[in-house]
RNA sequence: GGAGGGAUGGGAGAGUGGUUAAAUCCACCAGACUGUAAAUCUGGCGCCCGGAAGGGCUACGUAGGUUCGAAUCCUACUCCCUCCA
């Protein structure tokens, strides 16, 4: 028997909808081995934490025994999920697709138990598909069916293209349910239609249907739109711990208690009197942030990078010090090349694209040798040694 | 098969012959402020030369053309979309 409030924190903590959630809870109090579907898409390899509150859901339900099957979508990959425009995607080869799943792979199981997953590549069914299943699988439903999706009916509205492959889709992804006989699809909740569709399909061909378990889209660090690559608002796994921690540290102050709920097992009470804390001026945001910053890192990078991290952050951005491990430049490998500019220095230096961009920065006020600030002026014959500052983190030092 | 619409800077999106390196928004960078790499405010945001003033070059799907002058007009091509059959 599992235990009650476990089965409750795994289906209402950060959870935004549960299909069906009485049906689910009853399963999982007398099953343990359940199917956990999640698909990849290997066109997109790399993991954000807007993927993370997904996969930690998929981690709270193995620690109570469950197996996770990974799909490898190496097919649906190349249709692309309609998600709004740009339908045309390039093909991916063979390679690209096992480079990008190694990638992911590896993301992927710094959250979930690599003991305690299957991982599946659709050419095992799909390899072998011919054109009579594909008309099998399309008879299935109806463009009304898919037209209700509220992406399609609002493209159509809008005279907006559809790609016929656009509604193959859904059926491959509900497809892969089948293959593998899930039990419990895990999704964002724009995958709703998706998930539907297989729980649909299972059932037409014989199967039991799957549960779907949706969580909410993560707020990416611009505080409006869905966190997202190329939305350029995403905190990446694969980031350093210094640069997501530092990027925790940015986000907005109304974040703080979104991130906390979706992203760490802080308690439901902590949470709550957070919120009312912030909410009454009580603390000082930061303070929380740090908090936020160091338990996500610590999840992702362990706890002796996230203590430096932290540690990073403090001398750096607090305290404007220096860090430890900045690059250095020997002077006397710069000084025939320069023509003697700071601005080209800076270039050189990889300080700054361009000596364009070097000289806006030199008359923005950015360019500091030890603490003061220095301008064209300057001649570079004259540094004998120093820390040079760019802005607040470009930072390199000068060694004789 | 026919008719029409479109391709602009990292993204979105103005501009329909000169005042346009190209509005505006987003992203990004810097500065100020702040207990925060929050918020807010200010400035910046193609490349090269110049200390600066200024100058040169490249850029609005591709290739040509008209014009003193074109992102804007013409021709061809490529790609995308919509509608009617």
């Amino acid at each position: 028997m599992v235990k009650a409030n476990n089965i409750n924190t795994a289906l209402k903590r950060g959870v935004s909808e549960v299909i069906i959630e009485s049906e689910l809870r009853a399963l999982m109090s007398t099953k343990t081995t359940l199917r956990l579907k999640m698909g990849f898409d290997p066109s997109t390899p790399d993991i954000h934490l807007g993927h993370v509150v997904g996969l930690r859901k998929l981690r709270q339900f193995q620690q109570l025994g469950h197996t996770v099957v990974l799909i490898v979508g190496d097919w649906t990959a190349q249709i692309g999920d309609p998600s709004g425009r740009s339908s045309v995607r390039k093909m991916l080869t063979a390679d690209e697709v096992k480079q990008n799943a190694a990638t992911y792979l590896n993301q992927f199981f710094k959250i979930v138990d690599k003991n305690k997953t299957e991982v599946r590549w659709q050419s095992e069914w799909f390899g072998s598909f011919d054109l009579s299943k594909v008309i099998e699988l399309t008879s299935m439903f109806t463009v009304a069916q898919f037209l209700a999706r509220d992406d399609f009916s609002k493209r159509f509205k809008e005279q907006k293209p559809i790609a016929i492959t656009e509604f193959l889709y859904p059926l491959l992804q509900a497809y892969d349910s089948v293959a593998i006989n899930s039990d419990v699809e895990f999704g964002g909740t724009d995958q709703k239609f998706n998930l539907l569709v297989g729980r649909d399909m299972q059932e037409m061909m014989g199967q039991k249907p799957q549960h779907c378990l949706l969580v909410p889209i993560l707020v990416g660090t611009d505080g409006t739109n869905k966190m997202s690559k190329s939305l350029n608002n995403s905190i990446g796994v694969a980031d350093s711990a210094n640069n997501m921690y530092g990027k925790l540290m940015s986000i907005n102050d109304d974040m703080i208690c979104p991130y906390f709920e979706l992203l760490t097992d802080i308690s439901d009470e902590v949470l709550a009197t957070t919120k009312a804390a912030l909410k009454d001026n009580d603390v000082n945001p930061m303070n929380l942030k740090k908090d936020l910053a160091i338990t996500v890192v610590r999840d992702m990078h362990g706890g002796s990078d996230a203590e430096k991290a932290a540690l990073h952050f403090k001398n750096t951005v607090q305290s404007k010090g220096v860090p430890k491990d900045i690059p250095e430049f020997a002077l006397s490998a710069l000084k025939n090349i320069e023509g003697q500019r700071l601005s080209s220095l800076l270039v050189t230096c990889g300080l700054a694209k361009s000596a364009g961009e070097a000289k806006r920065l030199i008359s923005q006020k950015a360019v500091t040798l030890d603490g003061s600030l220095i301008d064209e002026n300057i001649s570079i014959n004259d540094i004998e040694s120093g820390i040079l500052k760019v802005g607040k983190r470009q930072i390199i030092r000068f060694k004789k």
